[in-house]
RNA sequence: GGCGGGUUGCCCGAGCGGCCAAUGGGAGCGGACUGUAAAUCCGUCGCGAAAGCUACAGAGGUUCGAAUCCUCUACCCGCCA
């Protein structure tokens, strides 16, 4: 069969920090070790950097072990601290909304059944099922004594926020509840490896030495390199900026294709590492592809695909591909037939105008949301950005005459090299 | 509780009472070059066609005129108790 889940691990790039792997290697050996992973609702979605370490669990769960997923309803009402500086509360409703939300998208990317082996069904929790509950005596005493503030404040992240803008006491005490988290875990699902993002190391660590205090007993830790910063923005320079979203009303599957498509030269084979299934030899191939013939994209385009299919499903990346293709393909906007155009039209962005209105190029770019403002979409059509149709837009008085209407009812709007948007126009 | 400092546009960060829609970075956006890359260079970057409008934590006030002065409120930071 395939090679150690910790091997695999270690050529995809997924390993940034880890406690004893040796130690690790031989319980995973002795058969199906349950892992965990937390996910705080800190926005109303996951988004794109948030799939390292989910699909960390997932490959586990592969190699025949048994994945928690654990919603961070609890650790959501502290926030863990960032270096930006102090969050802002959300309300008690506000995270629990997320939460469940969250945890539906969670859920798409483990099986619950034991389809990897005997006893690799997944689960989901939630850390406020036993957060919640707990009186603050209780803690402070259970918990709070085994934790020295002097080790505390000697982490990176308390470091600068100390230098900085300071830190409020609740964000000082997420690292106990995610200690918590994990020890509770280990109690009552034997729960033994916590994985993350390398941001979370001082937090999955602090969970070991917990259990190890309490319960005497070891527990192990794996982090993953970080994709995204902090705040999961900026997950690659090759686009545009903002957080891309598992949530397709918030980020399109067109445009989440899109966003990966674009993805540089210099990023494409990692991330077909961290994101994609694709064996070995499958990325080598497309690594000689990208050396040899890199403006063909094809390990853009595949990583796309793959991560599409993975978020979306097959249905909608088949779409997004073919409306990809039509769009930027070689051919002309006037050749494509009727249905494509319309599958096409469906998966970007757009608006209704009416000939009638004698809408003007100007109008057409708001309307298609392709421009903020008015005053936005003028300085497009100046600066040599606007398209309708593939043709160059110069005269901020253009405006549409029934002949540009392709198939007698959508104008194909673009600013710059890839934004593309389509109006619907009728008479 | 006392004293002091702070709150500026997406972010960081300047800002003498008029010349400030507000210096400078970064991000973003458009162009050139390319491959729907990267790097680099150029341009742009509150809303409005314009008059003008809305903005410098919030609310008042002083003034011909305030982001800049005063008062109160909220929040943040530091020192002391």
């Amino acid at each position: 069969m395939s090679e150690h889940i910790l091997d695999e691990l270690t050529w995809r790039g997924l390993i940034a920090q880890s406690t004893d792997l040796d130690a690790l290697r031989k319980d995973l050996d002795a058969g199906p070790l349950t892992l965990y992973a937390g996910f705080d609702p800190t926005a109303p979605s996951l988004h794109a950097g948030n799939l390292v370490p989910l699909l960390m669990l997932t490959r586990f769960q592969r190699a025949g072990h048994r994945p928690i997923i654990l919603a961070g309803g609890a650790t959501g009402m502290i926030g863990d601290p960032r270096d930006t500086g102090e969050r802002t509360l959300n309300t008690a409703d506000v995270v629990a909304e997320w939460a469940g939300r969250i945890r539906s998208q969670l859920e798409r990317f483990v099986d619950f059944d034991d389809t990897h082996g005997a006893g690799t069904a997944a689960t989901v929790v939630n850390n406020l099922d036993w957060t919640g509950s707990t009186s603050v005596l209780d803690f402070l005493r259970e918990t709070g004594k085994h934790f020295s503030v002097n080790v505390m404040l000697a982490r990176e992240t308390v470091k600068r926020r100390l230098e900085s803008d300071g830190m409020s006491y609740t964000e000082f005490s997420y690292l106990l509840l995610q200690s918590n988290d994990y020890l509770r875990l280990n109690r009552s699902h034997d729960c033994k490896l916590q994985v993350g993002g390398s941001d979370q190391w001082g937090n999955i660590v602090g969970g070991v030495d917990l259990i190890r205090k309490v319960d005497g007993k070891s527990a192990h830790a794996l982090t993953a390199p970080l994709v995204t910063d902090a705040e999961g923005r900026k997950f690659g320079k090759s686009t545009g900026g903002g957080n891309v979203w598992l949530d397709p009303a918030m980020t399109s599957p067109y445009a989440w294709y899109q966003y990966f498509v674009n993805v540089g030269d210099a990023d494409v084979l990692r991330y077909l590492r961290l994101f994609t299934f694709l064996d070995r030899e499958e990325i080598a191939a497309l690594e000689r592809d990208t050396a040899e013939r890199p403006q063909l994209r094809a390990a853009q385009k595949r990583l796309a695909e793959e991560f599409t299919t993975l978020v979306h499903g097959r249905r909608e990346t088949d779409q997004v591909i073919a409306a990809s293709q039509a769009l930027f393909g070689r051919g002309e906007l006037a050749d494509l037939d009727a249905s494509t155009l319309d599958a096409a039209m469906a998966e970007v962005p757009g608006g209704k105008a009416r000939l009638a209105d004698g809408p003007t190029i100007v109008d057409l770019l708001v309307t298609g949301g392709l421009a903020d403002s008015r005053g936005a979409a003028r300085r497009t059509v100046n600066e040599g950005g606007a398209y309708a149709n593939n043709t160059k837009v110069t005269d901020e008085a253009w405006t549409p005459s029934k002949e540009d209407l392709l198939h007698g009812k959508w104008l194909v709007l673009r600013r710059g090299k890839r934004n593309t948007a389509g109006v619907e126009v009728s008479p």
